[in-house]
DNA sequence: CCAAAAGTGTTCTCCATACACCCATGC
DNA sequence: GCATGGGTGTATGGAGAACACTTTTGG
């Protein structure tokens, strides 16, 4: 069993957030060939002690200082010639987080990873392009059928932070009534009674996502796939 | 990169088939350590020259000789510890089978892999029994959102053959009326001229799947998982 | 008073569900 | 003629879609 041939096995992530009006993916400008000059994802080997996942969330954390985020496994690549370097085969990961926490990097340092407009990410490094279409692509069904938005929303946030949201992960096709009858017959969005402040027109209600009523919906996901 | 240490890949298929009436995993004996004795997966490790699908299809077709199935990715199982040999990673696929063109092996073969009830494949080897879960669930989400059956069923069967095909994945209740609408809701569906024979009641007619319409489904379904 | 977004209800259609009886066939 | 499964229709309730106006606030 220990004379096969063996790939180098990445996890890379595809970390997705919002900033109130557009999707954006977290990507590291490459300095090298092959694809100098192109983004790629983020993300790096797996080391023996851990699992795919567990070296995604790694690599996220040295890449952000980010702890608390979901990460779940998506696809693994492994088209041969996928990296012109040699036999590396990778586990594709989905991880949602709140951008806010998460500021663009300062400037300086070129290693470190840039939020970008989805819409914009084009022609990524590798088959990273097939990772960042499964990505979007689970998170739309996921925002069709299910309660949608804690992992990518402040801990408080309005109806129209929320309607933005959807209306950038479905496309452009929401009614507002319609939409807020929905998102109200969730248990596990609650009202708060904090509103809005200095805005010029109606200050709008805040609410947050119930953690514990969200969970069976996490259950319900799994099988979906 | 080529100095980091590197997993041996397997590729690893959970090839389901239908007998009429209940669910059925191919499955290999294990004669050696570790596990020697329990049931696992069919599968084998992965070259470089070829995807993880293709080495799921390549094992699966040597295994049961059988080339027209449809197999796709379904988890990568990679948790440190889960092969007591050492660093081994595997890619599960979920393949779906019509069971009659692939019999159940001649007894003298012991390598040889055999269909085993759903039901009573418990405690497999390494932890391939999370791999037929998700397999489980995964088909399970698609007989609930999309027509469903075609990878599973004969060219020709009856309405009762895909009924029974239904309450098999999701549970038992299931309206044999309501069922029938759904199903012929589909336009996927199409019923031929052909009825059962030698039965002692009446014959009943034979369906068969129209793939150029059940194609958009498997378009839609890819968001899913 | 004006601009900008918050907030709110009703109607209609469609789909899922619940539910019970007659029909064709072989023995 | 009887046992076995094939085959059919209707009524109801809930969910999603379409659709327009009034309210609050800051400037």
């Amino acid at each position: 069993m220990s004379d096969y041939p063996r790939p180098a096995l990445a996890a890379d992530v595809v970390a997705l957030g919002f900033d109130g009006s557009e999707l954006f993916v977290l990507l590291i400008q490459r300095e090298h060939e092959p694809f100098a000059g192109s983004w790629a994802l983020p993300g790096g080997f797996v080391e023996p002690s851990e699992s795919a996942e567990q070296a995604a969330l790694r690599e996220l954390t040295e890449e952000t200082g980010l702890t608390d985020v979901s990460v779940e496994q998506l696809h693994t690549l492994s088209q041969p010639g996928r990296d012109p370097r040699g036999w590396v085969v990778s586990v594709a990961h989905l991880a949602l987080l709140r951008m806010a926490d998460h500021p663009p990097a300062a400037g300086d340092d070129a290693r470190r990873a840039e939020w970008v407009p989805v819409k914009r990410a084009k022609a990524l490094a590798f088959d990273h392009g097939l990772a960042l279409e499964r990505a979007l692509a689970r998170i739309r069904a996921r925002a069709e059928r299910f309660p949608f938005g804690a992992e990518l929303l402040p801990e408080k946030f309005t109806l129209r932070d929320l309607e933005a949201l959807h209306r950038a992960v479905l496309g452009e096709d929401l009614d507002r009534r319609n939409f807020r009858k929905r998102v109200r017959s969730w248990a596990a969005l609650v009202p708060l009674d904090e509103r809005e402040t200095g805005v010029r027109h109606r200050r709008a209600r805040f609410f947050r996502f119930d953690g514990r009523r969200l969970r069976p919906f996490v259950r319900a996901e799994t099988g979906e796939s």
